[in-house]
DNA sequence: GTCTATAACGAGATAGAC
DNA sequence: GTCTATCTCGTTATAGAC
């Protein structure tokens, strides 16, 4: 009885996995805006009305790929920051930490280009997203958060001034996300944080299409200069920091998944 | 003779124009990969194969589109650097016209909030840029690059360091975008132009919803300290400097067209 | 010459009866 | 689950009005 229901279960995952394959095969082929169930049914071999025994509806399944996305551009990111610098509790190792992190998420980027574009690009028309993607959607923005919050144990920061006029929502910031971190740095890090996708959505969408050709370094660069503005580097002074290592091997994990 | 040729020319104008503001209709409810010539054809009571005499393609319509919205954006950008802070050549007042323009920027993408996603949002599925597009994608990143150029002649620039990694590309950069600037300058405003529309991609498409509030507020902020980055302040003391002034009188021009 | 209308093509989506 | 009749789409060829 349970075998027959462990068998059950184990041929519905199979069979949503598969579902989801296909649906990502053809937001590559055919953009997010034109999803149709029984498109992938019917490239499935499956009947439209039996996906819906899987996935209730086409918005569904849409939200499915983007939790998905958001826990893998996540997870691509978790790992970076746990394996990055590993041995260092210096400004530099936290910055290079940083870098890590955000090279990470430009290479899960450059390997899905298309479910990063489910993620960050623009919204799908007549889709809202649900709850349900809250919390993976804030998963890399935490990761930066924490990248912040060591440095801020370890080698304290060098806090930006904090205007009057944004200190109420800095702090309000600061207490929704990162307690443990003096109000005027909570700006600082969301902004980094669009700004650091605003990069990557440059390279993936095409703006820097005869622009920019050394694309790591330039990105590397950018993103350490954005990792100062946060305050990384603590008290010291100005100096170089080597985070040429970060980016390759990142890059590379990203690619993986 | 000629004022038969110019009453054609004239009503073809009409609409060619109408046109492009049924399709930009459509634009905002279907996306711009649904868009389709046969409803715009049957939403001005004309036939599909009538549209043809005016855009020989969905393809050619569409670049239109896209035209027309980096020439807006562009145009806003540029009044907004010819008007802002006029009569000062202070660091300050360099820091606050990098501002008004940034302020241009988000404004107009708050009040065309698909067209910007038709330019800086995900690539529209099998449509691929012409050559006509580069121009005017290029107006706003002209305009930041005039600023950066104007307090480079008046007041200098505080230079970022050039690591040898990245020297050749900096060069490189500066040669093609910006060539009475130092080469080391170059990457930075690139950089910060890619990070601009990150503050602006995050805001329009919905990734501060539930996070930031006080979006006027932080925006700024952010773009003052992107315009730090990029040296605008010159040699001058990490002071404060108020552009309160810049967004609203910006965002307003923004929002007209 | 300039435009619109008709009709058609091949492809794909959709709704409903069975 | 299957089949069919009826929609949509981009695009082209052609005929005729101004």
């Amino acid at each position: 009885m349970s075998a027959i229901r462990g068998a059950r279960e184990r041929a519905r995952i199979e069979v949503t996995a598969a579902i989801k394959v296909e649906a990502r095969r053809q937001l590559a082929a055919e953009g997010a805006a034109k999803l149709s169930l029984r498109a992938v049914a019917r490239e499935l071999g499956m009947v439209s009305s039996a996906l819906y025994r899987y996935f209730p509806s086409r918005d569904e399944l849409l939200t499915a790929l983007i939790v998905d996305a958001y826990d893998s551009v996540g997870e691509v990111a978790e790992n970076a920051h746990r394996t990055a610098a590993p041995h260092g509790s210096a400004p530099a190792a936290h910055l290079a930490r940083w870098v890590a992190v955000a090279c990470a998420v430009r290479g899960w980027a450059l390997a899905h280009p298309h479910e990063y574009a489910l993620i960050y690009g623009s919204p799908v028309p007549g889709y809202s997203a649900p709850q349900a993607t809250i919390a993976p959607a804030s998963r890399v923005g935490l990761v930066l958060i924490a990248v912040v919050e060591d440095a801020h144990r370890e080698v304290g920061l060098a806090l930006p001034p904090l205007t009057e006029e944004l200190r109420p929502e800095a702090e309000r910031l600061a207490a929704d996300l990162a307690p443990g971190l003096p109000p005027a740095v909570a700006p600082s890090i969301v902004a980094a944080w669009a700004q650091l996708f605003g990069l990557v959505s440059f390279e993936i969408f095409g703006q820097f299409d005869r622009v920019v050709e050394a694309r790591e370094a330039f990105f590397r660069q950018a993103v350490e200069e954005l990792g100062r503005t946060v305050g990384l580097l603590g008290t010291a002074a100005r100096g170089t920091v080597d985070t040429a290592g970060q980016c390759a091997g990142a890059a590379g994990r990203g690619a993986e998944r």
